[in-house]
RNA sequence: GCCGGGGUGGCGGAAUCGGCAGACGCAGGCGACUUAAAAUCGCUGGUGGUUUCCACAUGCGGGUUCAAGUCCCGCCCCCGGCACCA
């Protein structure tokens, strides 16, 4: 056998070994434990595989190949999210079609996850854009029409007449285009959206059911938004019959409604407006419609103007003068608040402004407050000056007032969400088509194919035959987006307009968003190739629901809610026999670039100490007077750490100043250089290296800085497993366990086995560490000991794993061999050090049986010269022994 | 501002249930092998001191406890998310 270990045989060898022989096909038959291990599919960028990405898929494929070892069935699929903006950015630039593009990341992509070593199944590998995926993602959608969850809806976008093109919030700047500076307009456009808030509140309650990261489960909740309050009719002064609807939370600070606020754009605005007060009232709207909602929140200064108009409170009928104001949105509950200065902070501050009563309705005590509230009281308390709820709490103040109001049906209980139904039409070409199509009105003989004019009835949808599915895309000459907002494939017009028994039809023109295809494809991975249905009921009862899923927290709230909101409705279709997909998720943390040290220096040289420094649109000033700062890469050697715990310039470039350096690792970025390259690693150092080092780094969860020394160390470790297993091998004799090595290797696969199980691959890998070094130590290593350290090592470096399994004589693969059972027996030594402290102070130590009785603990424990003269001339008050931790010496 | 997660050697991190702070690895120092270097192996490795020992050390300040990185109270800083949602 090769005396030194050379990844660039090894490896290639052992994935030619497991494609050949099948090593990871899915079993689909067969009883037993199962496992669903996912990961989330990556967009097959131009750039190829980034090192976060190997990150979350050797985590996966770590616990995919012990599960197997223990016998657990295991579905382990990769596929593509395919498609997205930058295939069709590059095909606008180029002309090569986005299919080519993307078949051509793919190819790259697949090359690197293969060279890593993963376990996947690809014979089951999924692609978005296929057109057999497309079909089913388009059949699940005209699912949610059929069900009314699929609807259309004049949505006020941000469309950028100059771009031709709709833009997300993120996208538009103080009204013009972030990327050309064009103006953009807030325009109502015929959208399809999809009924998110139908599920709403099971999307909030079945967030109980799943083991998912705290934050995640706070941030959907978040998003979603449930606010449990009153909706509260307020009647207009002089006109009983029309009333302004308010929702508040509050409804038990109803008495200390001083004035209303109501939108800009709210219907009633007009109404109540009175002649003196409209010329105020018409530019303040007007000023308020040109603006974003952005720039509507840009400030937090209250604006606002008298309508003239009173309404009456149902509570006390009192008068109450309406305003308009920017501050209340009109998307949200009904566009129209009632304003309790004395217990809300936008009221106050509202109030503040413009001299309107804060009148205190609720005491933190019980007694109402004499002088005027300096701040607003919003926590929970006693009501004061509320007529004949005076002194009730608050909590049962709002039942009871919500109680009275719907009794008088001045009001009732409501609950509203932050969570918005879902824009779900993109006016790109590189999405899945909706599968719908509309009858147009043409004039006699007219063909609107070459342009005779004619109206497209919309408000008639018609769902394609799922028979007819999918619907392709149309081939184009050009993909540039148009100025017509109804999308690129408007442009195609012998695929939009077809005639159908004597009459014309149009498909829709919008496509779907990129979220569309990642909602459903973990449900395709269990039954990839049937073309019968998107998926088998028993396929979908095998292996559903996913039970570990790994991928990125940027996907915390979009990507999961979406897949968790279509799964939902696949539920009530009895599609899938779980109602949320993914039972356990991990998020990995992000891989910055290399720790930089950056140090700061003006125009006549001289440094400046970083805490001086102030950014200014991105450029490095100096905080004192603007003056603009050059940016210094400084190597390890220019800096230390100084006692205040900052890094300092060395006195050789500082002089006698100290002067303060950053120190930080930034994201990695093609600007700034930093990126690793995951082939160069490869190349380098192995796949075994790059997987070890990665899980090595740190908690999978963690936020942590690559650092190209760590992976030679890692490099080392690998090397001298094979170095072990070179010796152990080259022995006539096989050498003996002794039964120091026995113990250590029954605690070596406890500890990998629960860390595995638990994820804690970094602590996993330090115990394997331990072993090796051990083993390295002895003269002859048993080789009962290194096949044992294969198999541990086996999930975590399969090549080099599977290498040494065959040196050793065993047959492939090593995946098969079941995963090794630690002997408790073997786990606890017989004997302990126990450590021995007088006064809490370790003084010594002392090697006890485990189980040593009190008086022989403290007897041993004495007879430490160390710990007799810390007693000596002092009164032992106290003895605490814990058999086997600690004992400790009280004396005074 | 609010919510979530963090802060431990020069660096990444470990300490899983209140019981030896710094496992494992990187960088550094010393040594072995070598004509030499690389590679490899061994030793060393928080800071300070009067160095077989002692003092001080887990962001800062208090507290509980025989014992605190870990629990409690009050701060500071960093990262992520949300941000007029009534």
């Amino acid at each position: 056998m090769a005396e030194r270990y050379d990844p660039s045989i090894v490896e290639p060898k052992w994935q030619r070994y497991w494609r050949d022989n099948d090593t990871f096909r899915t079993p689909d038959a067969g009883d037993g434990p199962r496992a669903y291990i996912l990961d989330m599919f990556p967009y097959p960028s131009g750039a190829g595989l980034h090192v976060g990405h190997p990150e979350g898929y050797t985590a996966t494929d770590i616990v995919a190949r012990y599960k197997r070892a223990c016998g657990v069935q295991v579905l382990h699929p990769m596929g593509w999210d395919a498609f997205g903006l930058p295939a069709e950015q590059r095909a606008i630039e180029t002309g090569a079609h986005p299919a080519e593009t993307t078949a051509a990341n793919i190819a790259t992509f697949r090359r690197q996850l293969q060279m890593l070593g993963f376990s996947y199944d690809w014979s089951r590998e999924v692609d978005t854009t296929d057109p057999g995926y497309v079909k089913w993602t388009q059949w699940i959608f005209l699912e949610l029409f059929e069900r009314g969850l699929a609807y259309q809806s004049e949505v006020s976008v941000n469309w950028c007449p100059a771009l031709g093109t709709v833009l997300a919030n993120e996208e538009v700047k103080d009204g013009l285009s972030e990327r050309g500076d064009h103006p953009v307009e807030r325009r109502p456009l015929r959208q399809w959206v999809l009924k998110i808030t139908e599920y709403a509140d099971r999307l909030l309650e079945d967030l109980a059911e799943v083991e998912w990261p705290n934050s995640t489960r706070v941030m959907q909740t978040e998003w979603i938004g449930r606010s449990d309050g009153a909706l509260v009719r307020f009647a207009l002064e002089g006109d009983a019959g029309e009333a302004i609807e308010v929702f508040t939370t509050r409804p038990d600070t109803l008495f200390g409604a001083t004035f209303m606020a109501i939108a800009p754009e709210h219907p009633l605005v007009d109404r109540l407006t009175t002649d003196a007060a409209r010329p105020a009232v018409q530019a303040y709207v007007a000023a308020a419609r040109n603006k974003s909602d952005r720039e509507r929140q840009q400030t937090k200064e209250k604006s606002g103007v008298f309508t003239g108009g009173y309404a009456i409170n149902p509570v006390n009928a009192a008068k109450v003068p309406v305003w308009v104001a920017d501050y209340v949105l009109y998307g949200y509950g009904t566009g129209a608040i009632m304003a309790v200065p004395a217990h809300d902070e936008r009221d106050f501050g509202f109030a503040k402004a413009y001299g309107i009563p804060i009148v205190e309705v609720v005491s933190p005590e019980g007694p109402p407050t004499e002088a005027p509230l300096s701040e607003p009281f919003v926590a929970p308390g006693f009501a004061v000056r509320s007529g004949k709820y005076d002194g009730l709490a608050t909590a049962e103040f709002k039942a009871r007032i919500i109680d009275d109001l719907e009794a008088r049906g001045a009001g009732e209980r409501r609950v509203e969400y932050k969570l918005r139904d879902w824009v779900f039409s993109r006016q790109r070409y590189w999405g899945e088509p909706i599968p719908i199509y509309f009858p147009v009105d043409v004039p006699d003989g007219g063909d609107p194919r070459r342009g005779a004019a004619c109206t497209i009835r919309y408000d008639e949808p018609i769902a394609m035959r799922r028979d007819e599915l999918p619907l392709r895309l149309p081939e184009l000459d050009d993909y540039r987006p148009g100025d017509d907002p109804q999308g690129v494939l408007a442009r195609a017009t012998d695929w939009r307009f077809f005639e159908r028994d004597g009459r014309w039809y149009a498909r829709e023109t919008n496509t779907m968003p990129q979220w569309a295809g990642s909602c459903w494809y973990f449900l395709r991975f269990t039954d990839p190739h049937n073309d019968e249905a998107p998926w088998s009921p028993e396929a979908a009862a095998r292996w559903l629901p996913v039970d570990l899923y790994v991928g990125g927290a940027e996907h915390a709230v979009l990507h999961l809610l979406y897949a968790r909101f279509w799964h939902k409705v696949l539920f009530d279709a009895g599609l899938v026999p779980v109602k949320e997909p993914f039972a356990k998720l991990v998020h990995q943390g992000m891989i910055l670039g290399e720790v930089e040290y950056t140090g700061y220096r003006d125009e006549a040289g001289v440094w400046v100490s970083a805490p001086d420094v102030a950014r200014r649109d991105g450029v490095p000033v100096r905080a004192s007077d603007g003056a603009t700062l050059e940016e210094v890469r400084l190597g390890e050697a220019q800096v230390h750490k100084d006692a205040d715990g900052g890094f300092v310039l060395e006195a050789a470039l500082a002089g006698a100043a100290t002067v303060q350096v950053e120190s930080r690792a930034h994201k990695m970025s093609k600007s700034r250089g930093n990126v690793v390259n995951p082939d160069d690693i490869v190349r380098a150092y192995g796949a075994d290296a790059m997987r070890v080092y990665e899980m090595f780094m740190g908690p999978l969860e963690a936020t942590k800085p690559w650092n190209a020394g760590s992976i030679a160390g890692v490099k080392r470790f690998i090397d001298r497993v094979w170095a072990v297993a070179v010796r152990a091998c080259a022995q006539e004799r096989d050498g003996a366990l002794d039964e120091a090595t026995l113990r250590l290797l029954h605690k070596t696969i406890a500890k990998v086995t629960e860390d595995i199980e638990a994820m804690r691959f970094n602590t996993a890998i330090s115990a394997m560490m331990v072993l090796t070094n051990e083993l390295g130590r002895l003269d002859a290593p048993p080789r009962e000991a290194v096949a044992t350290l294969a198999q541990l090592v086996h999930p975590f470096a399969p090549h080099l794993a599977e290498e040494v399994w065959e040196a050793l004589g065993r047959a492939p693969s090593v995946q098969a061999a079941p995963w090794p059972e630690a002997d408790p027996a073997l786990c606890e030594d017989p004997e302990v050090e126990v450590p021995v402290q007088v006064n809490g102070k370790v003084r010594g130590r002392v090697l006890l049986p485990k189980d040593a009785p009190a008086d022989v603990a403290v007897a041993a424990g004495r007879a430490l010269p160390t710990v007799a003269a810390q007693l000596e001339g002092k009164t032992l008050r106290k003895t605490i022994w814990v058999p086997g931790k600690i004992l400790n010496f009280i004396a005074r």
